[in-house]
DNA sequence: AACCGCAACAACCGCAAAGGG
DNA sequence: TCCCTTTGCGGTTGTTGCGGT
């Protein structure tokens, strides 16, 4: 893991919210040299980010096949399940709902789930239930109640756009808390949807990612959610990932091969120097 | 219109594990 | 085997925007 050839100056590092600009150098870097070492990525990057950042960065926001907007019933119910058995292990938990990152699972855990689960196991402080009682009156997230039918998400600028996505969600059935049962069932299923580009790639190509043209357009709107609600992760990747390989080339349904016109398990394979590859741990990357 | 509180989420910080020299 | 560096993870803080007053 030692990384002598990274050796570099001691610099002042940017911190705060990342720039459009800087996505799009921290982007075009690891797609032409793929994923490597972290703390030379900057310098090569000709970012002025530590290389923690940038790892953080690419993993969370910019990392292809990352799901955006708010979390479905099923992976609520997940959440739930797999925070009581595994307690805080965001890696692992997220391992399991595809697309989503640790910080995701964990930001949604901490600002919502949290209270939801007290609150039904009868725990919850006096004055947090206050605060949750009117957004607790039915099973919505509280910000559901505030933002409607436009939820403002803010991406890296700090400007905000609009996003339906949560909406969509809204029909997707009661939020209640299910049987613990669930997340058992959840984890040993296949993932259902095989989607292995980001938003920000080409929907088809028939040349494959080499030929790809890294025009502006390609790219999100930064961090902003892309009002994505389709599966677009790898797949559970983590301990289902040969699997899922398997059952990638069985998927033949339209989406899946529209996706992987031209490339299809072969991109897979290429595009893993871009990735880096899904380890172990689902949503981490290895290189 | 201005201020305040709250919620959501992006990002930083610190620690531990992993791996090379 | 030890030391050093990098990476990964979880906790926490900071920032932003919205609604209410």
């Amino acid at each position: 893991m030692g990384c002598r050839s990274c050796d570099k100056p001691k610099m002042n590092y940017r911190k705060g919210l990342w720039s459009p600009e800087e996505d799009q150098r921290l982007r075009d870097y690891i797609v032409k040299h793929g994923l490597g070492c972290w703390s030379a990525v900057p310098a090569k990057a000709g970012l002025q980010r530590n290389g923690k950042s940038c790892r953080l960065r690419w993993i969370n926001y910019l990392r292809p096949g990352l799901k955006r907007g708010m979390f479905s019933q099923e992976e609520e119910d997940i959440v739930i399940n797999l925070q009581a058995k595994l307690g805080n292990k965001w890696a692992q938990i997220a391992m399991h709902l595809p697309g989503r990152t640790d910080n995701e699972v964990k930001n949604y855990w901490n600002s919502y789930l949290k209270k939801r689960v007290m609150q039904a196991q009868g725990s919850i402080p006096s004055n947090l239930a206050a605060a949750e009682v009117t957004s607790m009156s039915t099973t919505e997230p509280p910000s559901l109640h505030r933002h409607h039918h436009q939820q403002h998400i803010k991406n890296s600028s700090g400007s905000t756009t609009t996003s339906h996505d949560r909406d969509a969600n809204l029909s997707s059935g009661s939020h209640g808390i299910s049987a613990p049962a669930l997340a058992a069932e959840t984890f040993d299923q296949q993932p259902k949807n095989f989607v292995f580009s980001g938003d920000w790639m080409p929907a088809a190509t028939a040349e494959g990612p080499e030929s790809y043209s890294l025009s502006a357009q390609h790219w999100p709107a930064s961090t902003a959610s892309s009002g994505n609600v389709t599966p677009s992760h790898a797949g559970a990747f983590g301990d289902h990932m040969s699997s899922s390989y398997g059952a990638l080339q069985q998927q033949s349904s339209a989406a899946a091969a529209a996706t992987m016109a031209g490339g299809g398990y072969f991109d897979l394979l290429n595009m893993g120097d871009i990735y880096g590859g899904f380890g172990a741990t689902g949503d981490d990357l290895l290189f």
